[in-house]
DNA sequence: ACCCAGGGTCATA
DNA sequence: TATGACCATGGG
């Protein structure tokens, strides 16, 4: 039994289930992956209630807007412009399988995943986001937080890049669809609330092996 | 006033 | 390949 199941286990047990990702259509979860980049939750959800209050959390009508009607309504998500683009351009790529997610799921996930990575500003976070909490594949979404706590552990080194973490997790968790969702949330949550930024890690829940790095 | 938040891209050395 | 600059809002 690979260290990354136990841990796992343990962040499930001390923080919970988080029930990602709060979207209610695949549509908005893949949105909400756009809008989320390098910004608060909070931040995020207020740009995507103000679309869905002009009934455009829809692809048909969200690809009739160009990107210039389409920013001022997610400014609270911040680089609004720059998200305003990525979302007209996932668009007029979604236009090509009719605006289906059910043709999507046709595809394998490694075709799919390439085509996102080939799209304006989606890197691998956001489309592995959306390949696991929109498309629900088996991936592993890799964040800043899970470097950090990992490399605290002694688990990384913290030289490993997106590609290589990502590997290290897919290679020893025994984990379904499910909890790929809820491993990435409760790395994001035990980031947050306790593994954070600040170089001491108090009242750790993990073995009590990073408490003090 | 600063730091951070569910990143990605591009120019430079 | 590896940093740095840039995008930008909102809450603590």
């Amino acid at each position: 039994m690979h260290i990354v199941n136990k841990i796992y286990q343990q962040l499930l047990s001390h923080h919970g289930p988080q029930h990602w990702w709060p979207g209610e259509t695949q549509f908005e979860v893949t949105i909400g992956a756009i809008l989320a980049q390098n910004v608060s939750w909070t931040n995020a959800a207020k740009a995507i209630e103000n679309l869905k209050k002009n009934d455009l959390l829809q692809p048909q009508k969200l690809f009739k807007k160009k990107p210039e009607a389409i920013a001022p309504l997610i400014k609270s998500s911040g680089y609004y412009n720059q998200k305003a683009a990525a979302i007209a351009t996932f668009l007029r790529w979604f236009k090509q399988y009719d605006f289906s997610f059910e043709i999507l799921q046709k595809l394998p996930t490694e075709t799919l995943r390439e085509e996102l990575l080939a799209l304006l500003r989606i890197g691998p976070e956001t489309a592995d986001s959306i390949l696991l909490y929109a498309l629900e594949r088996k991936i592993f979404v890799v964040d800043s937080y899970t470097k950090r706590i990992f490399t605290r552990l002694g688990i990384l080194t913290g030289n490993e890049d997106y590609t290589a973490i990502q590997k290290m997790f897919h290679q020893n968790f025994e984990g379904a669809v499910h909890d790929y969702n809820e491993y990435h949330a409760l790395i994001v949550k035990h980031g947050k609330d306790i593994c954070t930024k600040k170089p001491h890690c108090d009242m750790c829940c993990i073995d009590n092996i990073c408490k003090t790095v």
